[in-house]
RNA sequence: GGCGGAGUAGCCAAGUGGUAAGGCAAUGGUUUGCAAAACCGUCAUUCGAGGGUUCGAUUCCCUCCUCCGCCUCCA
């Protein structure tokens, strides 16, 4: 398949340079709070990249950290009054959970950076060693930025007027850090008081290691020097990402990362998400609107990863119906089926323009347009036809990672008795074609929040949306 | 200010140098006592504004307006 490449600016093919399994990684969350929508916009994403290499035949393997160890986290534990692990192995869990619902697939690989201080502090001794850091007189260590003229390249740094260590020595201007260049980042922190018990030894003194240092370590550990593909959110490209690159070619001395896969942020009503709007959403705070992960992640793969997406909570309310109306058409589909029919054709039938948009720089609000289209195009096959197309369809959805919801079931509802007896008054009312009564129970019906639907021999019951 | 990205119907949102997918909403019809549901239809001569190139631009170029991201630890 072909993905847009941050680093080259371009589409490229994703073939895994091991010739077997498609290894990435991505940075995962920082777990102080709960994660929001605008998280779950990139794990989605990076979700759905994953799922179509699959269904396309790639295997994968996916590495997704969990950021336990930051100014962050480690201020939140104490304001908690716990301990820094404690205190991120409940918000882990969270993400866990909010993760299933979401049905995002766990990464086969979910390292925390409070297990790796060993592969941090070799890594750091490498780059000393290396002549691409250097311990200052506060027992912090910093990457000498000089040491590596490609460092921006990602980020177009030498265009952005930016100090980039390149000039000489500017520790005049920065006194309270104690680097030689304004823009070396840290790759170890010395121990602060407000670190709390949160340090380690190490040869450069008590401390911890910096949030850059953390990614590129894992990534050595498990996926080596080179691997297919880095990935996070737009604002990760810098510094983040560019730090990672410094850090891992000069250990290495090869290459990184063979792709960058960025996910444009989302705009909720227009605006950028934030906490003093009042627009910050968790999945539990739109579940108190009464809305599904799922109908979340239908609206998070709404639009094309590369673009700002805009959240509203009617657009929630329009992927209720999407989804319900993608569960008719199948269910149409699979009516046409005789039960025992062999599906022998792997195609996508109707299906092919909304696997060739996904295949196609991850295009999902085109895959999603193909799908509906798709299904038009299927009420006219009957038989095996009818078969291969709701199997095309099927891989379609799993590669969105998109679980169609229940059709309403009058018998798994349970019916209170009052409201049984109400509706059977209802109906006694309309058979005897007393209009006006009948209306009125129906409207006493709805307001205690029973839909009621008439139908030629019966009625049918079910909770008002 | 620098760099990067976006402005497409009431809303969400694809796409393309050759005349605008799809979803929601709305609306007409069939059906229904009336509804709901279901089914069949309708729904942008137009793609932020103004120029330019072209036989032809929403798609390429220029200018302007608006919005978003990054500019040292925010997905």
């Amino acid at each position: 398949m072909l993905l847009f490449d941050t680093l080259s600016r371009s589409e490229r093919n994703l073939t895994p340079i091991d010739g077997t399994t498609f290894r990435f990684y991505c940075c995962g969350p920082t777990v102080y709070g709960p994660a929001h929508i605008g998280n779950f916009r990139t794990f989605v994403l990076q979700d759905v990249l994953r799922r179509t290499l699959e269904t396309g035949g790639t295997r994968t393997l996916h590495v997704r950290n969990i950021t336990d160890l930051d100014d962050k986290t480690i201020r939140d534990s104490q304001a908690a009054g716990q301990a820094l692990t404690a205190f991120t192995a409940g918000w882990t869990e969270k993400f866990h959970a909010d993760c299933e619902k979401l049905g995002l697939l766990p990464p086969h690989i979910e390292p925390g950076a409070v297990e790796h201080i060993p592969q941090q502090i070799a890594m750091i001794q490498e780059l000393i060693g290396k002549g691409n850091a250097y311990p200052s007189g506060d027992g912090s260590v910093y990457f000498k930025i000089s040491s590596f003229p490609a460092y921006g390249r990602l980020s177009r740094l030498d265009e952005r007027e930016l100090d980039l260590g390149k000039t000489q020595n500017t520790r005049s201007s920065s006194d309270e850090y104690e680097k030689d260049s304004l823009s070396d980042f840290v790759l170890w922190k010395a121990r602060r008081p407000e670190d709390g018990e949160n340090f380690w030894p190490s040869p450069w003194g008590e401390g911890r290691p910096g949030w850059h240092l953390e990614c590129s370590a894992m990534i050595k550990e498990y996926l080596g020097d080179s691997f297919d593909l880095h990935s996070g959110g737009v604002d990760l490209i810098f510094p983040h990402h560019e730090n990672e690159i410094a850090q891992s070619e000069c250990s290495c001395g090869g290459q990184f990362a063979a792709n960058w896969f960025h996910i444009t942020h989302l705009l909720v009503d227009g605006r950028k998400m934030s906490k003093s709007l009042g627009n910050l959403y968790t999945l539990a705070d739109l579940a108190a609107k009464g809305f599904t992960a799922m109908e979340v992640r239908y609206v998070l793969i709404g639009a094309h990863y590369r673009k700002p997406l805009n959240f509203t909570l009617d657009s929630l309310s329009g992927a209720r119906e999407a989804l319900a109306k993608l569960a008719k058409g199948a269910r149409q589909l699979a009516s046409k089926i005789e039960p025992g029919t062999v599906v022998t054709s792997a195609d996508f039938g109707p299906f092919l323009p909304a696997w060739e948009s996904l295949t196609h720089d991850l295009n999902t609000p085109g895959a999603l347009g193909g799908i509906f289209t798709g299904l038009r195009e299927a009420a006219n096959l009957t038989g095996p036809d009818a078969a291969a197309a709701l199997t095309g369809m099927n891989r379609i959805l799993r590669a969105l990672g998109i679980t169609l919801p229940e059709l309403a079931d009058n018998e798994s509802t349970v019916i209170p008795s009052a409201i049984q007896a109400l509706a059977d008054a209802r109906w006694a009312a309309r058979l005897a074609k007393n209009w006006a009564e009948s209306d009125t129970l129906r409207a006493q019906l709805l307001e205690q929040g029973w839909l009621m639907k008439d139908g030629k021999e019966d009625f049918t019951l079910s909770p008002a949306g």
